[in-house]
DNA sequence: TCTGCAAACGGACCATAGTCCGTTTTTCTT
DNA sequence: AAGAAAAACGGACTATGGTCCGTTTGCAGA
């Protein structure tokens, strides 16, 4: 949990990584993709993995904190690369557009991580680890908020930020395009309008 | 799982309860107040409660299905309660009032509960059970969608109420009001700048 | 009241996440 | 190059939710 090695935003600090610690990392996240691959997200258990990247079991927690470390791991590439896309990439998603159709386009996005990485995303979810604290939306909230203030909204900021993220939460989104059969196509389309009412 | 007994929404079907199980639920149900009262609802383990009640553990998990539904039966009677008065209680909850003002109403009144019960509702999501499915928030959903198409809504409808129950959600209440410093007060107002702006 | 059986009981058992700590390895300093 | 401090290792151990199944019990019909 204390890792930081692995975070997101901000750059790693030089913190002298042994050799032998990175290296075990590496074989630990190669076993869980080829687990998850294999058999599935809900097949990959912490024994497993270990026992697959040939390392002790504390070294696998060492190295990711818990079970949804070693899950948004998996995503980490994805993610970063999205995180690029919204921060810095061309319009309209990143800087240039006008703020309204960043949004609609980080929505869009957003959903579409979904379908690569939903399985292992709704799976981070279900250890205690709250959601709240994973770096990664909180950039996604950050960017988000950002946006709404540059559409006009300063009044209760915070809550519609969480009112228009609620449904590209993977849990949320898998509910509503495959249980109640929405569809993914017609998720964004209605996410997108939701958007555009709440914003004038 | 398959219990239906204590589920809120339907009149249970009169199938013929042992006497010896509503017993042995009753006897549980009060352990498990009691621990909760003493400890908190961390220290509420499945072992301990079956201990506590004198019974075996089996009789927990067939009585309530697992954690999640022994938490949700402690919630059980306020939940009823709140549920009556906003289906037929007297305005501005129930019946009679504009459909704006009853939603505005619906959300103060599930962040009061929020308060009394917070705790136990998101220790309910730390199971795999997923929150979707249970009963009291499907009534919940129901409403609050009819509320929105009686505003006058009907595109977007399920994102659009999916949205607005989200800042309510107990995790995310609890994150906006108490990690993030929002308030209780200041979160019931912003959510209704939040429906006031998406309903017009 | 007796009897058969469906239902409930209970606790041993299993799976799995996460911790602990004695041992091994790396890396820094001299 | 040697030695010591720091960091990482690994696997036994713990805690806990949930299952299984042989045994017991309540209830209906005779």
């Amino acid at each position: 949990m204390p890792d930081t090695r692995r975070s997101l935003p901000v750059a790693q600090a030089a913190v002298r990584v042994r050799r032998d610690a990175a290296a075990n990392a590496d074989r630990v996240l190669a076993a869980a993709m080829r687990l998850v691959q294999a058999g599935g997200v809900d097949t990959l258990t912490m024994d497993r993995v270990a026992a697959e990247a040939g390392v002790g079991k504390g070294t696998v927690f060492r190295a990711f904190g818990n079970r949804s470390g070693l899950l948004a791991a998996l995503t980490d590439e994805t993610e970063r690369e999205f995180q690029q896309a919204f921060l810095s990439g061309p319009p309209p998603l990143g800087p240039g557009a006008p703020p309204l159709d960043r949004l609609l386009a980080y929505g869009e996005g957003r959903l579409g991580l979904q379908r690569v990485h939903g399985a292992i995303f709704r799976a981070m979810h279900g250890t205690p680890i709250d959601r709240f604290e994973v770096p990664a939306r909180k950039v996604s909230v950050t960017h988000v908020r950002m946006l709404l203030r540059q559409c006009g909204i300063d009044d209760a900021l915070d809550v519609i930020t969480e009112a228009v993220l609620g449904p590209l939460d993977s849990d949320t989104a898998y509910h509503l395009s495959v249980e109640r059969g929405l569809g993914r196509e017609r998720l964004v389309d209605d996410w997108k309008t939701m958007v555009r009412r709440l914003v004038d």
